[in-house]
DNA sequence: AATGAATGAGGTTTCATTCAT
DNA sequence: CATGAATGAAACCTCATTCAT
C-alpha cells in the first residue's frame, strides 16, 4: 500500500488537474477520500487489465472488456487513463518499478558477493512467482514496444537503470576477486539465465518444477562461468 | 464448395508435416507446372510476409499489404492460405524447420563434444544472422501463441523434437565424461544463453557486437557450468 | 423531482417570453440574494459559452469546457440550463434581444428617414463590432437551426418581430416620398447589404477595413436602389 | 458526364493507385468498366451525402447513414473516400466548381455589361435553384471551415479565383462607363445581394417567391447603386 | 446550493474475409 | 487461374447527461 503510493507518484499520465492557480495548493495529506477513491479505482482497473492480460495478448483485449471486468464504464476508464496504451504502459511501469526495487535491495545489501547474488536471484524468482503477469508478458512487452513508442521509452529507461546497478554490483565481485570477466557479458549471461529458466515454463504453460528451485542452479552456473581462472577447472 | 475443398488440398496449410525433405508427399515429378507455379507463389507470399514482419508486428500488418508486396491479389492469397494466421504459422514453421535442420546437422556430426557444441552454437548464430526474421520474431511468436492455437501447436511440436535431439546430444557428452549434470537444466541453460545473447541486441535494436562473436562465450560458459566436479573449482 | 420542477421554474429556459422588460415576471425586488446570485451565475455561464464560441464551433465545444471556463461544476450548469442546446439558444436569444433593441431604438428615433437609416446601420455595425459572437455565429446559428428546433423557433420569432418593425420603418420612408419600392424587397436588400459586408470579413477572418467604414456605403447603396424614379438624385 | 470527368480530375483525394511502375500507364480510355463503376459509386455516395445534408447538418450525419442511403457498406465508403470530411469537401468542391463554371461563362460572354450582369445573376439563381444543396449549405460550409482545415483551403482558393474574375468583369463595366465605384465594394455588394435574397428563403425554409424572380431586382439595385454620378438615369 | 465522478450510447475508422467476374 | 470490389463486425474513444454526496 505505502509501497503503491510511492509508485503512483510518477504514474499519472493522465492527471489533468484543473489546477486553478487561485485555489488550494493540493495539500497532499488533506485531499483524501476522493483522491484515495480515484487511486483505488485506478488500481482496480489495472488489476482487471492485468488479469485479462494473463489470458490473452494486448491486441486481443478490448477496453470494453477491461471496463466490464473492473466493473466501471468505458468512459470512466478514459477519465483515469489516457488510452488503452496508457493502461498497458502504466501496468508495465508499475511492475518494473516493483521488480527494480527488489533488485536494488538485494544488490545493495551487505554480505559476500555470492550470497548477495543468491539472494538476488531468489528474490527475483520469488517476485516473479507472485507476479505472474510480468513473467508472462515479458515477451509481449518487447513486441509491443515496437508499436507503442511510450512503452519502448519506459522499457529503455528501466534497462539503463538496471544495467547501471548491475555493473556496480559486478564490479564489487571483481574487486573481491570472486569473479572475473567482461561486465557486458556477465550482465547478458545473468539475465539470459534468469529469463531462460522462467521462459521455458511460460512457453509450456506448465511449470515442470517450481522456478524457485532453479535459483541455485542459476547462481552456480553464473559463478562457475565467471570463476577466476586461477583456481578453476 | 467442392472447389474449395479441392484447393485446400494442396494448400500446404498443415499437411506438410515435419517430414522435411525426407518423406516427400506427392510425386515431386508428376505435379509439374501448375503445381510448381503454385509453390512458387506460395513462397513469394511468404517472402513478402517475412519482409513485412521484419518491419512491424503481426497485428500491424494487413493482408492487403502482404498481397501488394507479393504482387498478388488478396483473393489469391486466400486461395493459397487459409487465413492470415495460416501465413504466419507457415512462416514460423518453415523457419523453424530450417533452424532444426541446422541443429540436427551440427549435433549429429562427428567430432568431440565441445567441438560439436561450438559448431552448433556457431551454426545457430550464423543462421539467425542471415534469418533476421526468426531472431526478431521469437518473442512475437511466443506472444501470439497465446492467441493463435495452431501456432502454439507448431511451436510445442518442434520443442519436443528439439528437446529429444538435445537430450541425445548431451547424453553423449555425459558418456564422454566431459560434462555432468541434469539434462533438463543443461537444455534450459543452453537455450537461455543462446537466446539471451541474441535477445539483448534485439531489444536495443542495435548490435553492440556481432552475435557471432558471442558464440565462444556461450560455449565457454556452458562448458564451465557443467564441467565435471573433479577438476573444477 | 419536485426539486427539479421548482428549479426549472426560474431557469430562464424559455419562459422568458418576448415580454422584453414590459411584463416583468416575479417581483424584481422580492427575490433577492438567492435569485440574484443565480442570475449572476447564469450570466457567468453564458459568458463562458460565448467566449468559447468565439473560438470554435458549437459542436467542438463540450459542456465540461464551459463548466471549467465558468468555474462551475457540470452539475450546476445542468441545474441552471436544461441542456447544452438550452445554453446556446439562450445565448442567441439574449444577443438577438440586444440587437433588436438597437434596431427599435434607431428606427423609432426622430429625424429624417435617411438620417435614421444611417443611424440604424451605424448602430448595428457598432453593436456587431462589440459583440463579435453574433457576427461570427450568424452562420452557425442558421446551420444549427436545422438540428435544434428550439433555436429555429427563437430565430423565426425574432425575424417576424424584426420584419414588422422594418416594414413600419420603410412605410414611413415611402410616405415621406424618399424611397419607393416593394417592402419585402427593401427588407431583403437591407439585410443582405448589412450581412454581406460583415460576412465577407468573417469569411477571411481578417478585416480589410473596419466594418463601420462600410456603413455609409450600405446607406448610399440602399438609398440609390430605392430612390423614387422621378427625381432620383 | 463529360463534365464530371473533368471535375473528378482534381477530386481524388484518396486515389491510392498501386502505381507499380512496371505495369500499364493507365490508358485513360482503356480503363473503362471498373474505373467507370468506381466513378459511378463515388457519385452515388456523394448523392446520398448531398441528400442527407439537405435534411440535417454535417455533424448530425453519420457515415453509417450515408452508407445505408448509398446502399453500400461503410467499408466501401472508406475505400473511396479518405474520411467523412473528405466526402464533404469533395461535395463542396464539386458544387463550387460547377457554379464557378457558370460564373466564368456568363462573365466572359459577349454583350453589354448590364446584359451580362443580368445573365450572370440569372444563371446563378437558376443553378442554385437546381442545386439546392449549395444554397442550403453555404452557411454550413462557412461554419465547418473553422473545424475542417481542408474545407477552408478549398473555399479560400475558390474565393480568390472568383474575386479575380469578378474584378475583371467590373473593370470592363468601369471602362465602358456604365458603373463607377470601388471594386471591393462592388464585389461585396453583388455577393451580398445574391446571397441575401437566397438566404432569406433558406432561413424560412419556404420560398415566398421563386428566387429567379429576384434576379432583375438584384441587377437593378446593383446598377443603380453604382451608376455613374453624372448621367445616372 | 453545488459538485464532479460515473455513465454508456454512439461516432469514425480498420481490416480479415468473401465471391462474382 | 486470378482478381479486387465489397462487406460488416468490432475497435477505440468522446461527451451530454445524471445523481449521490
Amino acid at each position: 500500500m505505502a509501497d503503491y503510493d510511492e509508485v503512483s507518484d510518477h504514474t499519472g499520465t493522465s492527471e489533468r488537474g484543473e489546477a486553478g492557480g487561485a485555489g488550494a495548493p493540493h495539500d497532499a495529506i488533506t485531499l483524501s477520500r476522493k483522491e484515495r477513491e480515484r487511486a483505488m479505482h485506478r488500481d482496480q482497473i489495472l488489476d482487471a487489465a492485468r488479469n485479462l492480460l494473463g489470458k490473452k495478448p494486448y491486441t486481443e483485449i478490448t477496453v470494453q472488456e477491461i471496463a466490464a471486468d473492473a466493473e466501471f464504464s468505458v468512459g470512466y476508464i478514459y477519465k483515469i487513463f489516457e488510452s488503452k496504451e496508457d493502461i498497458y504502459v502504466t501496468l508495465v511501469r508499475d511492475q518494473g518499478d516493483s521488480l527494480l526495487r527488489i533488485v536494488e535491495r538485494e544488490m545493495g545489501a551487505r554480505g559476500g558477493f555470492e550470497e548477495r547474488l543468491s539472494n538476488l536471484v531468489n528474490g527475483i524468482f520469488d517476485w516473479l512467482d507472485s507476479n505472474p503477469f510480468t513473467a508472462t508478458h515479458m515477451n509481449e512487452t518487447q513486441c509491443l514496444a515496437h508499436a507503442l513508442p511510450r512503452l519502448a521509452a519506459v522499457h529503455a529507461e528501466r534497462e539503463e537503470h538496471l544495467q547501471e546497478k548491475a555493473y556496480a554490483f559486478f564490479r564489487e565481485g571483481l574487486q573481491a576477486g570472486v569473479i572475473q570477466g567482461d561486465l557486458d557479458i556477465m550482465m547478458r549471461t545473468l539475465r539470459a539465465l534468469i529469463w531462460g529458466f522462467i521462459g521455458e515454463d511460460l512457453l509450456h504453460g506448465i511449470k515442470s518444477r517450481k522456478w524457485t528451485e532453479y535459483a541455485p542452479v542459476v547462481v552456480r552456473v553464473f559463478m562457475r562461468a565467471f570463476a577466476p581462472e586461477g583456481g578453476s577447472r
